[in-house]
RNA sequence: GGGUCGGUGGGUGAGUGGCUAAUACCACCAGACUGUAAAUCUGGCGCCUUUACGGCUACGUAGGUUCGAAUCCUACCCGGCCCA
């Protein structure tokens, strides 16, 4: 008995040093349940067809969780997504489709299943759409609607700072809360789910299902925040031109996921790693310590590390090897590149360095890309570009292929083909 | 339902008939400096083009007034506040 309650205190205390630990309910009580084994849950809305780094914190203390022998359960938010939460949100959202949410949800689902991260972890995928559209309106005021205070929710920061701002808030959003609450009672009566996760921003959505499930059954339930990521400036972590750092390679390619990790802050390197990856931290202390030019090393660490997490093993490999050639000394093929494929036919049509940058999509618009060549940050094969209307000819293609540069650090690969191919 | 104020670019938020593709800040992109970092400095940041004192589209939606509208009028949609 006595070793495994050591084992709990540890595995608490070990969250806690990694800095998983924003906020808890209870920590001693969570603590101490931490001696029997767990089931808890972590949810995501399906706002869009992938997640994104700010998924990643959550997911990884659920794999912490999980190799210390707890349960868990990965909600699909496909019911409360038809609502939309309105945290941190200075006005309404715009209600997505039905058929956006399904599909939405589809997706986030068989990601979480593929993540490298869990793998060999019994990870159960449930959507609450099952049990939400369900649901009788009466039944659930009654039952549900009873327990919450208005004046409470309005009283709590993302209601309140609506109301100050005179931003409005609709009776939709203000059950967003309760659908959440319900979210946690249903897994607690259903699977005896006891502990739910997430981002900070899900505290208060936590804390109502804590105290429905404490009003309700009687029984303590515990929630635990984590932190966000943010850059020194304050601002969330895994934001770039395109938009989120997506986990979806289709949207962010496994080798600019890995870029955005070697290009993270200096200062920013230990809690990444204490937070996104399961190195020792004593470990991640000594590469954290290490200063000046060497820090490159450890953010390549770092990045190979991450992208693990997300894209496994063999990817990440591809990335740090994509990365050496192009970064480290002498230049070579880059393997994990984004590539796109064209036709001789549009080679020999007198394609030019401005479409060709807008078909990779490395650039968003033919204006776009003129300023960034005029601006001199447009190379093909490692040679700046100093005309956006420099021809590419098939003398460009070496060994069909051509390297294509935005700036420092953006690369694709363009591959001659007979005809178009996609992917 | 009545009264009143408001809806501007990724975000905040100026602009109240031409000089406004639209101030400023943030985010973002490029250049310089570096360590593929931060900070700093410089340039850029609707789309298109033969890069031009050029064309097109845009300030909730749809019409209208005007030589000319984000700016005025009408209707509608959405939101705040007050009244019911």
């Amino acid at each position: 008995m006595l070793s495994v309650d050591l084992m709990a205190d540890s595995l608490y205390d070990e969250l806690v040093s990694r800095g998983f630990v924003h906020t808890v309910t209870n920590a001693d009580g969570f603590g101490a349940a931490l001696a029997r084994q767990q089931t808890f849950y972590v949810g995501f809305d399906p706002t869009a067809r992938s997640l994104h780094t700010g998924h990643l914190i959550p997911l990884a203390l659920a794999g912490h969780l999980a190799r210390a022998g707890h349960q868990p359960i990965l909600l699909a938010g496909g019911g409360t997504g038809m609502i939309g939460d309105p945290t941190d949100r200075s006005a309404t959202r715009a209600m997505l489709e039905v058929e956006q949410v399904q599909a939405n949800t589809k997706a986030i689902q068989s990601q979480v299943e593929r993540m490298p991260s869990l793998a060999g972890v019994n990870v159960e995928v449930v959507n609450n759409a099952d049990w939400l559209s369900d649901l009788r309106y009466l039944d659930f005021l009654r039952e549900i609607g009873r327990h919450f205070s208005v004046n409470e929710i309005l009283s709590t920061e993302t209601y309140r700072a609506r109301l100050q701002d005179g931003k409005g808030l609709n009776f939709v959003e203000i059950n967003y809360r309760l659908l959440q609450a319900y979210d946690f009672l249903h897994l607690f009566r259903e699977r005896g789910c006891l502990v739910q996760i997430g981002g900070s921003d899900q505290w208060s959505n936590i804390l109502a299902g804590v105290d429905l499930i404490r009003r309700i059954e009687g029984v303590e339930a515990f929630g635990l925040v984590t932190p966000l990521l943010t850059t020194s400036s304050g601002e969330k972590m895994g934001k770039t031109k395109g938009g989120a750092l997506w986990l979806d390679h289709k949207l962010t390619s496994p080798f600019d996921f890995y870029q955005y990790w070697v290009n993270v802050e200096d200062i920013a390197i230990e809690q990444v790693f204490s937070l996104l990856t399961t190195l020792p931290m004593d470990e991640i202390s000594e590469l954290a310590s290490r200063k000046g030019p060497d820090t490159a090393v450890v953010k390549h660490r770092l990045a190979k590390e991450v992208t693990s997490v997300v894209h496994g093993v063999e990817a990440a490999e591809a990335a740090y090897e994509a990365a050496q050639s192009l970064f480290g000394a002498g230049a070579g093929s880059v393997d994990a590149a984004p590539e796109t494929y064209i036709s001789e036919a549009q080679v020999d049509s007198g394609l030019n360095v401005v479409e060709l940058l807008v078909t990779t999509g490395l650039v968003g618009s033919r204006g776009a890309a003129r300023r960034l060549v005029n601006q001199g940050g447009a190379y093909v094969n490692e040679q700046r570009v100093d005309r956006p209307d420099r021809i590419i000819a098939t003398a460009d293609f070496e060994q069909g292929e051509i390297l294509l540069r935005s700036g420092k650090k953006r690369y694709h690969r363009v591959r001659l083909s007979e005809q178009n191919k996609d992917d």
